[in-house]
RNA sequence: GUCCCCAUCGUCCAGAGGCCUAGGACGUGGCCCUUUCAAGGCUAAAACACGGGUUCGAAUCCCGUUGGGGACGCCA
């Protein structure tokens, strides 16, 4: 049974890095049958907040990866709070100093923090210089005679440490770059080295999906695997995202936050999609992917080593590919909220007017790229006013047209059925007798209903604006436009 | 400074020795469709970082250089 696990840090709020470390992990678990499992990677009491861990479940939920064992909902390991299991930390520390892998260290962050400082000074960098693995019998018990506080650290024996990596293959780290890690502080606090090969030994881990910034790492945690006696999880670390200036993906890269896309018209499919064909590709050359093709599809060996850039205007076109594959009434559904933030819903649109709803929404979705955008594109159709924008009024609504436009304001008011073709057979007769462009009468019908010079085909919003609304506008457009002298 | 990872169009990927005159997608330009704007269709420009090997043959394997990224905490 293949076990995976995503393990945040409830430092920050669900990046879209962490996201994509998470999708993969979750659709590697659904791809094999497996478990997903989410654990809270709170040792760090200082900065973690409870506040960030509904964040970071918010965004999992919105993006629909569900987790078969974790914090709100338990599980045969429980708990999933790492700051929970810190008995279980302490327990293993001791095991390693009684078994002779570990060592207590006297020395104070204060010191280490000099040895580094000048040893950096020197233009180079510093490991831990061993001092308290070499104490004698007598110098330890004249510490613990003091009450002085120790930390216990891991004391990385020679040789080298190397292990699989899924996407990256075999990996080998010379141990005398590793230094004799803290694995418990003085506070007994255990670090992330410990806590998390504890964690994922007992939580029988069997595949570490984590980011790139972890393989320096996982040497160590690979020596504590060895020192437990078990044999490490096969891991597989994925490339980082980079913003468009190849940096680390921060805020200044625009939203980096999960939970910023939905209210930036983002459908959580299309950031799935997006997200993970960011590093990974299935190998052909389909790229607009549903969940479920996503599953299916999904190896770790097809991530790719290199990191990626985060590309905000691909993420635009698959979202508005996912848009166009929404049957109108789901995107309907999905534009609500947007509607009654805005003050534009009408209970109606789910009752009596839910075909016109559902109409007007497919008459605007092959335009629209993100759901925010309805509001304004649809809004003259919405509102009961119209607001005229001067320079559509100045290129359309010319005075040559007024008598026009007023003669079909009467044709219009007369015609039944009120619909599409009857609309556009009428306005084509009008200009063909008036000796027009039809075109030109096009524009400035358009001009006139919506007040704007671009919008879905004409005769269809006239249809769904009705006899009342068109009739009202042409007449209110007329005195934008004077007659011709 | 040390260690580790990576290296194909501007970007994301395909490519696991001959199928490569290097393929797809986003973006960009052009054309078509057309009542506008989109959408859609067609099309163009655009890359194997460099240098050595190995091989009959290298984008693909090896080495080096350069470049980018990551890590070197009693953070995770």
């Amino acid at each position: 049974m293949i076990r995976v696990r995503f393990a945040p840090s409830p430092t920050g709020y669900l990046h879209v890095g962490g996201a994509r470390t998470a999708l993969f992990n979750w659709l590697y678990a659904r791809r094999h049958g497996g478990l997903f499992v989410l654990r809270i990677e709170d040792t760090d009491t200082q900065r973690s907040s409870w506040e960030m861990v509904s964040g970071i479940v918010d965004g999992l939920r919105w993006m629909g990866l569900d987790w078969d064992e974790g914090p709100d909902i338990g599980g045969p390991h429980a708990p999933y709070f790492q700051s929970q299991r810190l008995d279980q930390y302490r327990e293993a520390a001791a095991r390693l100093v009684a078994q002779g892998s570990a060592y207590y260290c006297y020395c104070t962050p204060e010191s280490l923090q000099q040895k580094r400082q000048a040893a950096e000074a020197a233009g180079g960098g510093w490991l831990y210089d061993r001092t308290c693995c070499t104490l004698t019998a007598g110098e330890v018990a004249a510490r613990e005679a003091t009450g002085a506080p120790r930390a216990v650290r891991f004391k990385v024996p020679r040789g080298s440490t190397s292990f699989i990596d899924l996407v990256h293959g075999r990996i080998e780290f010379p141990n005398a770059v590793i230094e004799d890690f803290v694995v418990l502080r003085s506070d007994l606090q255990p670090t992330y080295h410990l806590s998390v090969v504890v964690d994922d030994i007992e939580m029988a881990m069997t595949h570490v999906v984590r980011g790139d910034d972890h393989i320096s790492n996982t040497p160590k945690q690979v020596l504590l695997y060895d020192a437990f006696g078990s044999s490490p999880p096969a891991f597989a670390h994925v490339p980082l995202i980079l913003g468009t200036d190849k940096k680390r993906l921060s805020k200044r890269h625009g939203a980096t936050s999960v939970m910023e896309y939905p209210r930036l018209g983002y459908l959580p499919e299309a950031m799935v999609n997006f997200l993970a064909l960011l590093g990974w590709s299935p190998g052909g050359d389909e790229e607009l992917l549903a969940r479920d093709e996503l599953i299916q599809m999904f190896a770790l060996e097809g991530i790719s080593g290199g990191n990626a850039v985060f590309n905000p205007e691909k993420l635009d076109w698959v979202n508005q590919q996912h848009i166009q594959r929404l049957t109108p009434e789901d995107l309907a559904s999905r534009l609500e909220p947007w509607l009654r933030d805005k003050g534009l819903w009408s209970e109606h649109f789910g009752s009596s007017r839910r075909d016109w709803f559902v109409a007007l929404v497919q008459l605007f979705q092959p335009r629209l790229k993100r759901l925010d955008q309805f509001t304004h594109e649809a809004g003259p159709l919405l509102r009961d006013d119209v607001i005229y924008e001067a320079q559509a009024v100045a290129k359309h609504l010319r005075p040559e047209l007024h008598e026009p436009l007023s003669l079909l304001a009467s044709k219009f008011a007369m015609l039944d059925p009120f619909t599409a073709q009857p609309l556009e057979m009428t306005l084509r007769a009008l200009a063909e007798t008036l000796q027009l462009k039809p075109a030109s009468l096009i524009h400035a019908t358009r001009v006139a209903v919506t007040g704007r010079a671009a919008s879905p085909g004409l005769f269809e919003m006239l249809e769904l604006a009705g006899r009342e609304r068109v009739g009202e506008r042409l007449r209110k457009a007329l005195t934008h436009v004077a007659p011709p002298a």
